[in-house]
DNA sequence: TGCCCGATTAACT
DNA sequence: GTTAATCGGGCAA
Protein backbone atom coordinates (compact mmCIF):
# COMPACT_ATOMS: atom_id res chain seq x y z
CA UNK A 1 0.00 0.00 0.00
CA UNK A 2 1.45 3.47 -0.97
CA UNK A 3 2.21 5.84 1.82
CA UNK A 4 -0.25 8.15 2.99
CA UNK A 5 0.52 11.69 2.72
CA UNK A 6 2.25 13.37 5.98
CA UNK A 7 1.82 17.02 7.09
CA UNK A 8 5.09 17.05 6.09
CA UNK A 9 4.47 16.34 2.52
CA UNK A 10 2.55 19.75 1.98
CA UNK A 11 5.20 22.19 4.20
CA UNK A 12 7.27 22.35 1.35
CA UNK A 13 7.28 25.06 -1.69
CA UNK A 14 3.59 25.21 -3.43
CA UNK A 15 6.28 24.17 -6.63
CA UNK A 16 7.64 21.32 -5.58
CA UNK A 17 4.71 19.77 -3.80
CA UNK A 18 2.24 20.46 -6.78
CA UNK A 19 4.26 17.78 -9.24
CA UNK A 20 4.84 15.46 -6.62
CA UNK A 21 0.54 15.30 -6.69
CA UNK A 22 0.41 13.76 -10.05
CA UNK A 23 -0.13 10.49 -9.57
CA UNK A 24 -0.93 10.28 -5.95
CA UNK A 25 -4.67 8.95 -5.17
CA UNK A 26 -7.14 11.00 -3.76
CA UNK A 27 -10.21 9.63 -1.91
CA UNK A 28 -13.14 11.46 -0.08
CA UNK A 29 -15.44 8.99 1.64
CA UNK A 30 -13.60 6.06 -0.17
CA UNK A 31 -14.46 7.48 -3.53
CA UNK A 32 -12.01 9.24 -5.81
CA UNK A 33 -9.58 8.45 -8.19
CA UNK A 34 -5.19 9.13 -9.45
CA UNK A 35 -4.87 12.58 -9.55
CA UNK A 36 -3.59 14.10 -13.08
CA UNK A 37 -3.91 18.00 -12.85
CA UNK A 38 -3.43 20.23 -10.13
CA UNK A 39 -2.56 24.61 -10.07
CA UNK A 40 -0.59 26.36 -7.87
CA UNK A 41 -1.05 29.24 -5.88
CA UNK A 42 0.77 31.53 -4.07
CA UNK A 43 0.08 34.60 -1.86
CA UNK A 44 2.74 36.68 -3.22
CA UNK A 45 1.23 36.61 -6.79
CA UNK A 46 -2.16 38.04 -7.90
CA UNK A 47 -3.76 35.04 -9.22
CA UNK A 48 -4.12 34.03 -5.77
CA UNK A 49 -7.13 34.40 -3.35
CA UNK A 50 -4.51 35.06 -0.93
CA UNK A 51 -3.22 37.63 -2.35
CA UNK A 52 -4.55 40.51 -0.67
CA UNK A 53 -4.14 39.35 2.62
CA UNK A 54 -6.29 37.50 5.09
CA UNK A 55 -10.20 37.48 4.61
CA UNK A 56 -13.12 35.10 6.32
CA UNK A 57 -13.33 33.30 2.78
CA UNK A 58 -9.64 32.96 2.59
CA UNK A 59 -8.26 32.32 6.12
CA UNK A 60 -7.40 28.05 5.49
CA UNK A 61 -4.87 29.27 3.14
CA UNK A 62 -3.10 31.50 5.59
CA UNK A 63 -2.95 28.45 7.87
CA UNK A 64 -0.59 25.18 8.96
CA UNK A 65 -0.07 22.91 5.47
CA UNK A 66 -2.28 19.51 5.02
CA UNK A 67 -5.61 21.24 5.51
CA UNK A 68 -8.22 21.42 2.81
CA UNK A 69 -9.51 25.00 1.77
CA UNK A 70 -12.82 24.79 -0.09
CA UNK A 71 -14.59 27.60 -1.55
CA UNK A 72 -17.31 28.64 -4.22
CA UNK A 73 -16.70 29.22 -7.37
CA UNK A 74 -19.01 31.50 -9.45
CA UNK A 75 -21.61 31.20 -7.27
CA UNK A 76 -22.21 27.17 -8.26
CA UNK A 77 -19.45 25.16 -8.10
CA UNK A 78 -17.56 23.80 -4.98
CA UNK A 79 -13.27 24.10 -5.78
CA UNK A 80 -10.91 21.90 -3.42
CA UNK A 81 -7.40 22.97 -2.50
CA UNK A 82 -4.75 21.95 -0.61
CA UNK A 83 -2.75 24.22 1.76
CA UNK A 84 0.94 23.80 1.36
CA UNK A 85 4.29 25.64 2.75
CA UNK A 86 5.09 26.55 6.22
CA UNK A 87 1.76 28.65 7.93
CA UNK A 88 1.20 32.04 6.85
CA UNK A 89 2.68 31.31 2.88
CA UNK A 90 -0.96 31.29 2.01
CA UNK A 91 -0.18 28.99 -0.87
CA UNK A 92 -2.24 26.03 -1.80
CA UNK A 93 -2.36 23.41 -4.68
CA UNK A 94 -6.21 23.60 -6.72
CA UNK A 95 -7.14 19.94 -7.87
CA UNK A 96 -8.42 19.89 -11.09
CA UNK A 97 -9.20 16.34 -12.35
CA UNK A 98 -8.98 12.86 -11.14
CA UNK A 99 -8.91 9.43 -13.00
CA UNK A 100 -11.74 8.11 -11.28
CA UNK A 101 -10.69 4.83 -10.01
CA UNK A 102 -13.35 4.00 -6.62
CA UNK A 103 -16.66 4.73 -5.78
CA UNK A 104 -17.70 5.29 -9.51
CA UNK A 105 -21.06 4.38 -9.50
CA UNK A 106 -21.77 7.24 -6.83
CA UNK A 107 -19.72 9.85 -8.88
CA UNK A 108 -22.26 8.84 -12.03
CA UNK A 109 -25.46 9.27 -9.47
CA UNK A 110 -24.09 12.69 -7.97
CA UNK A 111 -22.66 14.06 -11.59
CA UNK A 112 -26.21 13.22 -12.38
CA UNK A 113 -25.25 10.53 -15.52
CA UNK A 114 -26.24 7.08 -16.24
CA UNK A 115 -24.99 4.00 -14.27
CA UNK A 116 -24.39 2.24 -18.02
CA UNK A 117 -21.15 2.04 -19.63
CA UNK A 118 -20.16 5.76 -20.96
CA UNK A 119 -17.24 7.70 -21.06
CA UNK A 120 -15.94 7.96 -17.33
CA UNK A 121 -13.96 11.28 -18.41
CA UNK A 122 -16.82 12.98 -17.49
CA UNK A 123 -17.03 12.74 -14.07
CA UNK A 124 -13.77 14.24 -12.56
CA UNK A 125 -12.40 16.42 -15.50
CA UNK A 126 -12.59 19.89 -13.81
CA UNK A 127 -12.33 20.93 -10.37
CA UNK A 128 -15.91 22.07 -10.03
CA UNK A 129 -16.72 18.46 -11.74
CA UNK A 130 -14.57 16.51 -9.45
CA UNK A 131 -15.93 18.19 -5.59
CA UNK A 132 -19.53 17.44 -7.18
CA UNK A 133 -18.47 13.74 -7.80
CA UNK A 134 -16.93 12.86 -4.13
CA UNK A 135 -19.45 15.46 -2.75
CA UNK A 136 -17.26 18.01 -0.94
CA UNK A 137 -18.62 21.07 0.03
CA UNK A 138 -17.79 23.99 1.89
CA UNK A 139 -18.49 22.08 4.92
CA UNK A 140 -15.21 20.39 4.42
CA UNK A 141 -13.15 23.51 4.28
CA UNK A 142 -10.38 23.39 7.67
CA UNK A 143 -10.14 19.57 7.62
CA UNK A 144 -6.88 17.96 7.94
CA UNK A 145 -5.97 15.96 4.85
CA UNK A 146 -4.30 13.19 6.44
CA UNK A 147 -7.67 12.04 8.33
CA UNK A 148 -11.09 10.52 7.55
CA UNK A 149 -12.98 11.67 5.29
CA UNK A 150 -9.85 12.44 3.27
CA UNK A 151 -7.68 9.50 2.37
CA UNK A 152 -3.93 10.49 0.52
CA UNK A 153 -1.56 8.33 -1.16
CA UNK A 154 1.84 8.97 -2.33
CA UNK A 155 2.41 7.69 -6.17
CA UNK A 156 4.59 4.79 -6.48
CA UNK A 157 7.91 5.51 -8.02
CA UNK A 158 7.92 8.82 -10.87
CA UNK A 159 5.38 10.18 -13.06
CA UNK A 160 5.62 11.78 -16.54
CA UNK A 161 4.47 15.11 -15.59
CA UNK A 162 3.83 17.65 -18.12
CA UNK A 163 3.39 21.71 -17.27
CA UNK A 164 2.21 24.39 -18.50
CA UNK A 165 -0.32 28.51 -18.01
CA UNK A 166 -3.02 28.06 -15.64
CA UNK A 167 -6.58 27.97 -16.21
CA UNK A 168 -9.67 30.42 -16.24
CA UNK A 169 -7.75 33.35 -14.62
CA UNK A 170 -6.42 36.80 -15.86
CA UNK A 171 -4.05 37.72 -13.15
CA UNK A 172 -0.32 36.13 -13.65
CA UNK A 173 -1.32 34.16 -16.43
CA UNK A 174 1.75 33.57 -17.84
CA UNK A 175 3.14 31.56 -15.18
CA UNK A 176 3.76 27.58 -15.61
CA UNK A 177 1.78 26.50 -12.44
CA UNK A 178 -0.52 24.05 -14.14
CA UNK A 179 0.61 20.60 -13.74
CA UNK A 180 -0.85 17.15 -15.33
CA UNK A 181 -0.07 13.51 -15.89
CA UNK A 182 1.32 13.58 -19.90
CA UNK A 183 -1.39 11.79 -21.81
CA UNK A 184 -4.51 11.14 -19.53
CA UNK A 185 -7.44 10.93 -21.43
CA UNK A 186 -8.71 12.27 -17.71
CA UNK A 187 -7.78 16.09 -18.09
CA UNK A 188 -10.12 19.38 -18.14
CA UNK A 189 -8.12 20.23 -20.92
CA UNK A 190 -5.00 18.99 -23.03
CA UNK A 191 -1.46 20.90 -22.57
CA UNK A 192 -0.14 22.78 -25.25
CA UNK A 193 2.36 24.94 -24.32
CA UNK A 194 3.70 22.21 -22.03
CA UNK A 195 7.05 20.89 -21.74
CA UNK A 196 8.00 17.18 -19.82
CA UNK A 197 10.27 16.72 -16.71
CA UNK A 198 10.34 13.96 -14.09
C1' DT B 1 -25.94 49.16 1.01
C1' DG B 2 -24.77 48.55 -3.81
C1' DC B 3 -22.13 46.95 -7.48
C1' DC B 4 -18.80 44.10 -9.92
C1' DC B 5 -16.77 39.98 -11.00
C1' DG B 6 -14.79 35.35 -10.64
C1' DA B 7 -9.08 29.38 -9.75
C1' DT B 8 -16.59 26.96 -13.83
C1' DT B 9 -19.78 24.30 -16.38
C1' DA B 10 -23.12 22.98 -19.81
C1' DA B 11 -25.65 24.14 -23.53
C1' DC B 12 -25.94 26.31 -27.11
C1' DT B 13 -24.41 28.45 -32.57
C1' DG C 1 -16.54 29.68 -31.14
C1' DT C 2 -20.27 32.19 -27.32
C1' DT C 3 -23.16 32.74 -23.23
C1' DA C 4 -26.30 32.19 -19.17
C1' DA C 5 -26.60 30.48 -14.59
C1' DT C 6 -25.84 32.14 -9.72
C1' DC C 7 -23.96 34.17 -5.29
C1' DG C 8 -20.63 35.55 -1.83
C1' DG C 9 -16.41 38.29 -1.23
C1' DG C 10 -14.36 42.63 -1.50
C1' DC C 11 -14.38 47.26 -1.94
C1' DA C 12 -16.31 51.92 -2.80
C1' DA C 13 -19.52 55.24 -0.96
Amino acid sequence: MAKRLTRAFFGRSVLEVAPDLIGATLLFNGVGGRIVEVEAYHHSEPAAHSFGGPTPRNAVMFGPPGYAYVYRSYGIHWCLNFVCEPEGSAAAVLIRALEPAAGIAAMRRRRGMPQGAFDERALCSGPGKLCEALAVTDRHNGLPLDRAPFELRARDGNADVVRGVRIGITKAVEKPWRYGLKGSRFLSRPFTTSRSFS
